[in-house]
DNA sequence: TATAAATGTGAATACTTTCTCATAACCTGA
DNA sequence: TCAGGTTATGAGAAAGTATTCACATTTATA
């Protein structure tokens, strides 16, 4: 990775080092970056405080390691769902479902993602700002197919993800009285948003 | 207040108290609540470590108590510009347009909110949970004088709470590269929330 | 199986932070 | 002006934490 990180060469430090992001990724959902120390971890794990600089040069190190795999999975996972869909708004509405459906399947992704604005301002700039991008990017094809209005694509991926982001964060902590059935939800906030946007 | 804050009496204590409050309101926005100590407050407010305590039972008691003031402060503000504006939906608009300007004119407001979520979780789902509920008032009043869609407006406030956040968040962190005339960015959300929504 | 590299340990050190407390200065009103 | 409450101080006791390191064990492979 980097000098920051050590990665392991044998079978036994392999599962060693993935011990210690699972049992991290754990912890930080449990106690919160700032409150969870090192021994924390290594108790939880059942290793030796030692070995944890074995891998890491320190807490920050494997926080940001963690994020960067949750930041790659998740955009994985929407794109190939995304992919298997026809239409614009088939495509948009796909996306916020699946964004949705992978904070409630791996709850512990998005308070580590939200997380680092408390942590790290520039890594939470980062991750936002390049989300983004990457969205205005279906929303021009969409206004190209004359699928969309001509709309401000920047304002509009904003409008989206805060619309997902805050869906995803009431099922998450369970705000008011919902059932969580996700397609229904979304099929709803579809709807809502459909004839602002989509002609 | 309670037991865990102690109430200055005289001119001069009430001068000291408020001298905490208004230093680590921004102690806290430039170092996180988290990485910031008793020593930082004291040293940046120039006063000695123990006069903290006379007032504080320690800085969580502090946070909530800032907390508290800004839950206060933007309903307050929001209640009363909306309240000047007839039409349900001019004071939707009102109400979204306070809120990113509030954030705008208070950054060090949104971030303690915020950063609720990684101090005591259940400070933040209270935020969210009463804000929604005052939210859902207007919406069925809306719904009501038939300016709005019969829509689930627990869900709507949801969407409604995503969006004023994101765009503020969005002009709060400087994201995307915008000019920062809040009334016309306002005029273009409303402008694309508001078919879907209204009749 | 011999050897070097990799892995693992947890006590010990150095550092940081919270919070208390003895002491003193300052109001204020009777 | 003097007594009692209020305010202010900062050293230091107590508790906690990150990181190192000497030493031990395991593993890969020649």
């Amino acid at each position: 990775m980097n000098e920051q990180i050590k990665l392991p060469v044998t079978r036994n430090g392999k599962a060693t080092f993935n011990l210690i992001i699972d049992t991290a990724i754990n912890v930080f959902y449990e106690r919160g970056y700032h409150s969870t120390t090192i021994k924390d971890i290594t108790n939880a794990a059942g290793i030796g405080a030692g070995t944890f600089y074995l891998y890491f040069k320190n807490k920050l190190v494997l926080y940001k390691y963690i994020l960067n795999r949750f930041q790659h999975d998740i955009r994985k996972t929407i794109a190939e769902r995304v992919s298997k869909v026809e239409g614009r708004f088939n495509k948009e509405k796909e996306g916020i479902k699946t964004f949705i459906q992978y904070a409630v399947d791996n709850p512990h992704s998005y308070n580590i993602i939200w997380e680092s604005l408390y942590i790290d301002k520039q890594l939470f700039i980062d991750y936002y700002t390049s989300f983004a991008k990457r969205y205005e990017l279906g929303l021009k094809q969409s206004i190209d197919s004359g699928e969309m209005y001509d709309v401000d694509t920047e304002l509009v991926s904003y409008i989206l993800m805060g619309v997902s982001n805050f869906i995803g964060l009431k099922i998450l902590l369970d705000l008011g009285n919902d059932n969580k059935d996700i397609s229904q939800i979304v099929d709803k906030v579809m709807a809502i948003i459909q004839t602002g946007i989509f002609k």
